[in-house]
DNA sequence: ACGCCCTTTATGTCTAGACATAATCGACAG
DNA sequence: CTGTCGATTATGTCTAGACATAAAGGGCGT
């Protein structure tokens, strides 16, 4: 391993744990070449590694901070369904279902959680009609306030966004058709074509939720942009 | 504009106009010192930055290379239908459609593609079954070799990424339900659930391709990691 | 109190080297 | 003809400086 790549793992490890919180002034260049006795260009290089990466912001004068939160720079978005449903004019509700259970290591595991977890079970609605349904796990041990929650008026995606940062997220997009109570919640007939859309996130490594959500075809559809290398 | 940058985007430049096609060398780090008249980590850094977008290959003692391009960094991937399904250990087989045409501006327009382009209609096979049917527009002033193939033989998304790199993309997803020639193309049953998948992609701003394709829901699913920061 | 200028200071960019490392390619032995 | 070894060479990482630049913050005059 690096000088520089050592440099810049371990503020990274600081800024993940939380010892150093979002806006937090990280030790001056000339603090780091002491610390590290090692010349000017190798810190800087370390510390624009992680400006690039958006997890330290560069002022000029003024030093090096922990950047706020994710601006995360859009390909697969996680999306505030109530805040899009409102971007399109329409009134948003959430409707909680009945299950909101903890679940025993064992049972969380067949989602790939692995951990005891909060199950919850909801409909998102636009209008009068349903917009789509989640299941939805949340592991206790990284979000241990969870289990405080009743999740009866926000929704758990809601929730979570303001609650928690994740680093890392998976998706998984397939269609399927919808059938028996799946299609009487969407208020759809059977067999109508869905998007199932199925999201892992994860935060330094740990994971913090499994949703599944499903939506009508003819009410959601996912646009991802991506450009490489854009500095 | 920094050195760097100049170099950088001057390199960039050669290789988006195809004056540098994929594998090329690029000339070695002391020449471009020599061009430029600078230190050489001036040209390592605009090299590294090169290589960090994926742009170039860095060999040591070999030198450095313009890169083949379908080695994105894997967001929302463009996949090689013919690979994908060969890794899964079935046969692929291509199948042009009976259209193949050139438009003329003001008909490819309706795709948002806004120039003349050429249309190619067929279906990929996995094995015995229909494992997706596609249509697409290629832009004949971005691409305009496309114009003498016949696309029989290679499938167009499999010609395009051997032929021609792109720096941006857009997706769109959506569950659609398969009916009439569309649903017998395919080989199933009308108002199976399916994947429709959009894609437009970009060179230096310039529309190069549109395809529209439409998968059973049963056989295939996108996965899409993210991981901010990773390098 | 307020705006203006000027000093200070941390980052931004760059130079001219050094040594490390890994891959290529030719020479040479089998 | 084939495989191994060593010299060569381009990139990888780093040092110890230099000067540029932007912005914070203090001092000053109004």
């Amino acid at each position: 391993m690096t000088l520089e790549q050592r440099i810049r793992s371990d503020i990274e490890e600081r800024i993940h744990s939380g010892e150093w919180p979002p806006g937090t002034r990280i030790p001056f260049e000339h603090e780091l070449v002491e610390r590290y006795g090692c010349a000017r260009a190798t810190v800087s290089k370390a510390l624009e590694s992680l400006a690039r990466a958006g997890l330290i912001e560069r002022r000029r004068k003024a030093g090096s901070f922990v950047a706020h939160p994710q601006v995360h720079s859009a390909v697969l978005d996680v999306p505030d369904l109530p805040q899009l449903i409102a971007s399109r004019g329409e009134i948003y509700r959430w409707d909680r279902g009945v299950r909101r259970m903890a679940l025993p290591s064992d049972l969380a595991d067949e989602t790939g959680i692995g951990r005891p977890a909060l199950l919850i079970e909801g409909t998102h609605h636009s209008g009068a009609s349903a917009f789509g349904i989640e299941t939805r796990l949340i592991a206790l041990d990284a979000v241990p306030d969870a289990a405080k929650e009743s999740f009866l008026m926000t929704p758990p995606g809601t929730w979570l966004l303001s609650h928690t940062p994740w680093t890392q997220a998976r998706h998984r997009i397939r269609a399927v058709a919808a059938t028996g109570s799946v299609a009487r919640r969407l208020g759809v007939v059977s067999g109508t074509a869905c998007l199932e859309l199925q999201r892992w996130t994860w935060r330094s490594g740990v994971p913090v939720t499994h949703v599944t959500q499903l939506f009508p075809g003819d009410r959601y559809d996912i646009v991802a942009e991506f450009k490489p290398g854009a500095q």
